[in-house]
DNA sequence: ATCAGTGCAAAAGGTTTGCATCTGA
DNA sequence: TCAGATGCAAACCTTTTGCACTGAT
């Protein structure tokens, strides 16, 4: 199905990068790029971990943060801030470009594009004389389950 | 002036914010209230620390942060992210509501602001069903300077 | 064989907390 | 007076790093 080729495409332009700044492709890292291409489309390292761990025990913290290091840099998954002590991920590739919604009650993520909320963003990029690299745009509130859950 | 004018209704803010929530008045808050009131429009713990010691040493990093967190709640600044370990501050009545673009080379951060771009923001939240209660958009980029630097 | 990667544990950096003491209302 | 605030230091949590050992090419 799509999604496996997607995720060999993701896993190979990890291997390329990998390749081209010299690094070796090892058993760890491909076990972390594997669990993050086929668990949640948002995760955080502690996650990550855990998640590794469960079929390959032994994995250390350090390898995974820097195998995320690694991902990051090369575009692959992309951090974000979710108001949270520790920093969430989540596959760049997967459903293109989109800003998030969160409930501040339940952490809810809700994912949206809007084509005109991107132009708008990528016009006042221009106005400043600015090369965008990338931007962020983060809605937080109540979402409806929770103002209901509230009246009861 | 219009700035001092605006300064004590902010201070003022926070003396009701104290009162409503059963919170003391003390030297050392009115002093971290007073710094960031006249300091510069974006801040971190560490610089406040800092600034507030400058002119009455011995008060406590755990006093500043627990000041700033209730600062926080009333209201009265906003925490924001720039992609660094340690949290930033603005003063949230300060020139109203707007964005930022931060330059990832120098860290400069120039604000906006763009009704449309709100419009859309509000649009979104409320097409999600959510009560939205604030939102944040950050645009990364190269700004000019630095492209220029670059370049010699 | 070589050089990068790994695991471990310790360190680091920002932030929070427990507690004895002090203080504003 | 006395709940709440402070200062200090220790605790916390996430993330990074040093180092001896392991492993990929």
């Amino acid at each position: 199905m799509s999604a496996d080729r997607a995720a060999n495409d993701i896993a190979a332009s990890f291997d390329t990068y990998l390749r081209a700044n010299g690094l070796v492709r090892t058993a760890q890292r491909h076990a972390v790029v594997a669990h993050i291409l086929d668990g949640p489309p948002h995760f955080d390292v502690e996650e990550l971990v855990d998640l590794v761990r469960r079929e390959r025990a032994g994995v250390s913290r350090a390898t995974v943060y820097r195998t995320v290091g690694y991902l990051e840099k090369a575009g692959i998954i992309r951090k974000m801030d979710f108001n949270e002590p520790h920093a969430h991920y989540e596959v760049a590739a997967r459903c293109g470009h989109h800003e998030h919604l969160v409930c501040e009650r339940c952490g809810t993520i809700i994912e949206f594009t809007d084509p005109l909320l991107e132009e708008r963003i990528r016009k006042t990029a221009a106005l400043q004389d600015m090369d965008m690299t990338k931007h962020r745009v983060e809605i937080f509130g109540i979402c409806r389950k929770c103002r209901e859950k509230k009246r009861s």
